[in-house]
RNA sequence: GCGACUGUGGCGAAGUGGUUAACGCACUGGAUUGUGGCUCCAGCACUCGAGGGUUCAAUUCCCUUCAGUCGCCCCA
């Protein structure tokens, strides 16, 4: 016990959970069918360099958060801490754009590593689910990657989000903005906190969203995006507006939203639940225009937009809104007394399971008592009682724990009874073939 | 990286510087050797996150460390 090996620093185990992250991962799948993305799967790990490249040097995620190590080749890997960097690099990699399907739509789910405090709603292995759709700068694009992920929320009946909206516009629009703030701040520096007059270098359009100062009047009165935005950048963000609004996507435009990484372009977005429900870690998926990265990573030039979803995040939500999880259970439960038993139920399990029923059955030798209360535990909806008796009669006592109804029949018949009862009409198993409707 | 709080059985939760660490739930066995769920009885922590110190004596006091939770930063 004293040496006892635990799991590392902000990592975690799903046990009893394992039905919510299933639940995501199907209705992942489910809903990126309708949208058309089609899955891919990258090694956890890159060479370092595609994510100092890719996501920027100066971010906090690749400046002090990655989990660095060489290998025995000598070669400097790093547990990627995004997804869109590799995504990119297996697009150039696998010269995905002299694919003929454009836009090339991609989705991915797994785990992602960043080491950072782990406090609500974030870890050091965590888990993303992220898409983008590569080969368009139409904005139509842009609506429907925001489209899709709002979608995915519905099918998971996750209601209370809000869709957060803004543009960075294009290289321009962005240089001549953080110009244009950096002039209006500059003079300001000494009633700014600590951290803003770092961001004043780092980044200034961070200051925008800054928690201590905005309330002081030069935030009000600072430059805004929209003015700096050139024509083109303009109409995109008009075009992506437009076609929410007709998608009946709800929205709002929130000028002071600013994403961490650096190849962001044009488009942002963030969905956010209530803080209430998880602090300050609130956004459960983030996203938005790329137009550059591809080309920032020696692929061509080629316009791109995506998103990623906090997966634990996610399953917050999805518990908060009480979302419904069948039980574990199981068909039939064996309750066998006896060696001969024993036997004979070995044989008959293995029947019912090639014939598609659940089933499971006694290994500890327990009594009665203790093989029934195994049975309620397994939730099995029949106790397949099985004892001298049965044996010399080639019978068995079948009990139907929904009703109570008990009855013995042919050991032959077992199947085909079990059969008739569960698919009997207002009976539906979602694990099974034996849904009461199709019959 | 910084700050706050917490750490007793599978879970919840009392407690004290000194022989056997309450109680509840769960679990196991029995009463009822072929019918669970109710009732009753019994069992269930060589030990109080780990390491060290103070003391005749530490789960209790002190230090360190690890982990958890929450906040800052940042992000999904």
């Amino acid at each position: 016990m004293i040496l006892m090996i635990k799991r590392m620093k902000g990592t975690y185990d799903i046990t009893d959970d394992i039905g919510y992250y299933q639940a995501v991962e199907t209705q992942i799948n489910k809903v990126s069918k309708l949208f058309a993305y089609q899955e891919i799967r990258t090694p956890h790990f890159e060479n370092r360099d595609l994510f100092h490249r890719g996501v920027g040097e100066d971010s906090d995620i690749v400046s002090k958060e990655t989990y660095d190590f060489e290998d025995r080749g000598g070669r400097i890997n790093t547990l990627r801490p995004e997804g869109t960097a590799p995504i990119v690099r297996a697009f150039i990699e696998n010269k995905l754009y002299a694919n003929p399907v454009v836009p090339q739509k991609v989705y991915y789910y797994g785990s992602m590593f960043r080491y950072e405090r782990p406090q609500k709603g974030r870890f050091r292995e965590f888990r993303q689910f992220g898409a983008e759709a590569f080969g368009s700068a139409e904005p139509a694009l842009d609506a429907e990657i925001i489209a899709y992920a709002h979608t995915l929320l519905r099918a998971l009946k996750i209601n209370d989000v809000t869709v957060h909206l803004n543009t960075l516009g294009d290289k321009k629009s962005q240089t001549d903005y953080a110009t244009a703030l950096k002039k209006h701040f500059k003079p300001h520096l000494d009633t700014l906190c600590g951290d803003c007059n770092k961001r004043f270098s780092d980044n200034p359009l961070r200051i925008l969203d800054c928690k201590v100062d905005q309330d002081k009047p030069i935030m009000q009165t600072a430059p805004k995006t929209l003015d700096y935005l050139t024509e083109a950048a303009k109409a995109h963000f008009d075009a992506v507006v437009d076609y929410l609004t007709a998608m009946k996507i709800p929205f709002e435009i929130d000028h002071n939203l600013v994403r961490g990484l650096d190849y962001y372009t044009h488009t942002v977005f963030e969905l956010k639940v209530s803080k209430e429900l998880l602090g300050n870690q609130n956004a459960i998926c983030g996203g938005g225009r790329y137009d550059n990265l591809v080309e920032t990573l020696d692929g061509p030039p080629t316009p791109a937009v995506g998103f990623a979803f906090g997966v634990e995040r996610l399953i917050v939500a999805l518990k908060a809104n009480d979302y419904p999880l069948v039980d574990p259970h199981v068909h039939a439960y064996f309750l066998i007394m006896g060696k001969q038993a024993r036997l004979k139920a070995m044989e008959l399990s293995q029947k019912l399971r090639l014939g598609g029923l659940l089933t499971d059955l006694d290994y500890m030798d327990k009594g009665m008592k203790g093989q029934f209360k195994q049975s309620a535990h397994k939730n099995a909806r029949f106790v397949i009682i099985i004892g001298d008796a049965e044996i010399e009669n080639e019978t068995v006592n079948v009990k139907d724990q929904l009703n109570n109804e008990e009855w013995t029949i042919a050991m032959d018949n077992l199947y085909i009874t079990l059969v008739e009862k569960l698919t009997a009409k207002n009976y539906d198993c979602e694990d099974c073939d034996h849904k009461g409707e199709s019959q």
